[in-house]
DNA sequence: CTATGTTTTCAGAAATTTCTGAAATTACGG
DNA sequence: CCGTAATTTCAGAAATTTCTGAAAACATAG
């Protein structure tokens, strides 16, 4: 491995972080090598930088691609393929939840939607179906909020990730002004209707 | 396998799926077969209906254990050790980022802080620190966010999902009604500011 | 303390994943 | 076309992970 020491360590982590995460060690060094260097690389680049088989390489990058994870480019007057990572960081944060989204959670809900049709045969599966239902109502709202936020542009995601929890005293601050008083319906319940 | 086929869909595919995290086909058998069950289970019960060895199930509750993702419950008159997950799913939920949190996000943001101390050596280090750091306020904000919904208690917390990005709508409402008109500080720079 | 039921440990077998080198394919310039 | 550079594919080697059975450790009742 041919790197400044500084670059060496965060790619070294990021390949081990890359086990804990379905990814292979490679991909995740290739990653992370991409991720911190200024100018788009190719195959080669990586092969001398990280000192593995130029076929290893080359499988990284499919994968990389297949995630959306690395961007494809060319060099006037070079036929090699050059790869980069989005200089958007929040960018990088968008592509890895749509994608993990795609192949983890978009499955389940299809699997328990077809679960849930089924006729239970048993208290057990009755009660099983019920885990599921909750299992699956979860992952709807959990997915509803990420398709709601994800359609902001990323200086409001900000602006709302900075706020955090602090948005719920603007939220009664809004029911002290706006509910009117004595009022059957507060906003509890109405956060329960959708 | 022995298990009803509703349920036997549902263990076999959360198998699967355990291997894109970083868990092993058994272990996540086990917490989907926990997770549907209504009553807690021993190991023996788990080595009958899965169908593997009892040192694999012993080694995948301690493994479950060590992730906070299972409770020890013992049955009077009993002395095996049962098993079960918890009722209500979104303590499942706060569990499962708390550990994945400690484990993925809270080593790397060690290693950024180390490396982002050392004093670069050359342009590429320095542009490599760059990126470092802009992963470091990344992680950084999102956390910072987590550590603030966390604390909010169920009711509130669906409630803040459920109205996803038209929070958005009533900060705007918020800045029309207290910012002073004509004020130079808008509400953008607000949240830079933190 | 002993007998028995229960859980854990661990060395090696089995399965799976990762990685490589060689060959095949693709893509382009001349 | 042909020749060359670049990339991909893929069979098998290497490494890693998972799983098992046997033994050890532990715990409780008697």
């Amino acid at each position: 491995m041919n790197l400044p020491p500084l670059v060496q360590t965060f790619v070294l982590h990021f390949g081990e972080m890359g086990s804990r995460w379905g990814i292979n060690r490679t991909v995740g060094q290739i990653y992370a090598l991409l991720f911190l260097s200024k100018e788009p690389l190719n195959a080669e680049d990586i092969v001398e930088r990280l000192g593995v088989s130029r076929s290893n390489v080359s499988m990284g990058l499919k994968e990389l691609q297949a995630w959306n994870l690395v961007r494809l480019q060319h060099k006037p007057g070079d036929r090699r393929d050059y790869f980069a990572t989005p200089d958007d960081i929040w960018q990088i944060v968008r592509t890895l939840v749509e994608e993990r989204k795609k192949r983890e959670i978009d499955p389940t809900m299809t699997l328990l939607r077809e679960v849930l049709m089924q006729e239970p045969a048993s208290a057990e599966e009755r009660h099983a179906q019920e885990r599921m239902r909750e299992m699956h109502d979860l992952f709807e709202l959990l997915t509803g909020w990420y398709a709601d936020v994800q359609r902001l542009d990323t200086e409001r995601l900000v602006q709302l990730l900075t706020l955090g929890s602090k948005v719920q005293k603007i939220l009664e601050m809004k029911d002290r002004l706006f509910v009117v008083p004595g009022s059957k319906k507060s906003r509890r319940d109405d956060a329960k209707d959708r």
